[in-house]
DNA sequence: TGTTGGATCAACT
DNA sequence: GTTGATCCAACAC
């Protein structure tokens, strides 16, 4: 030890299958990798919300099983990219075993390689603010629909552990949404300055 | 076939 | 604090 090389580990299918809350809290501090044919884009995650199941009313899977939400009805591991707004993605992973519906929304997220290509994709962010929420790091990234339903333990997107180590994650109620809103299933690596919807930052727990 | 509202963001007042 | 942009899944008829 002592050496400082950085291991990149990438994320295996265990990581997934586990309980949604537990892999939620687990990615804060994972890096998400994309490599669209050479380019490398990475980012480390510091905001996540969870989406559990066809009793959360605020999870897509509530209505049951459809067309767009088929693949959170598979096993965990996989991209759920979804379009909203008429405007915007939303990039989930999705967890756990297959047969239960359950998610995890990537909110927001510091821009560590590829900050260029992020810039040519997001020309009109601020700040270099191209990744703290979740329409902005889809946009950023350059994920759309043809994304969906992709393996993340493969070699095109996916997440690894680089060690590093957050200190203080931070537990509210979810953001944007109507229902369930008593839910505290957001979570965030309370010592980034790039989470999404600052205020809100209630109640530690 | 038509209506409605959404896991958003930026630009307003 | 409010609103417009703009698509599509879900549901009502």
């Amino acid at each position: 030890m002592s050496s400082g090389v950085i291991i990149h580990k990438k994320l295996d299918r265990d990581f997934y299958l586990r309980p949604t809350l537990e892999v939620a809290q687990d990615l804060l501090g994972k890096y998400l990798v994309y490599n669209n044919n050479g380019q490398i884009i990475s980012v480390r995650l510091v905001e996540v919300e969870a989406y559990i199941g066809e009793d959360d009313p605020a999870c897509h899977a509530a209505v049951g099983r459809t067309a767009r939400n088929e693949i959170m009805y598979g096993p965990g591991g996989f991209s759920y990219i979804y379009f909203i707004y008429g405007m915007y993605f939303c990039f989930n992973i999705v967890t756990e075993s297959a047969g239960y519906p359950a998610a995890v929304l990537i909110r927001g997220a510091e821009p560590i390689e590829g900050i260029e290509i992020m810039r040519e994709n997001y020309p009109d962010a601020k700040n270099g603010r191209y990744t703290d929420g979740p329409g902005k790091l889809c946009k950023a990234l350059g994920l759309n629909r043809e994304k969906n339903g992709l393996d993340l333990t493969g070699n095109s997107l996916y997440l690894e552990n680089r060690e590093y180590k957050v200190n203080r994650i931070k537990k509210t109620t979810r953001i944007g949404i109507k229902k369930a809103t008593k839910r505290k299933w957001r979570f965030f690596d309370a010592d980034s300055g790039l989470v999404s919807v600052s205020k809100k930052i209630s109640l530690d727990n």
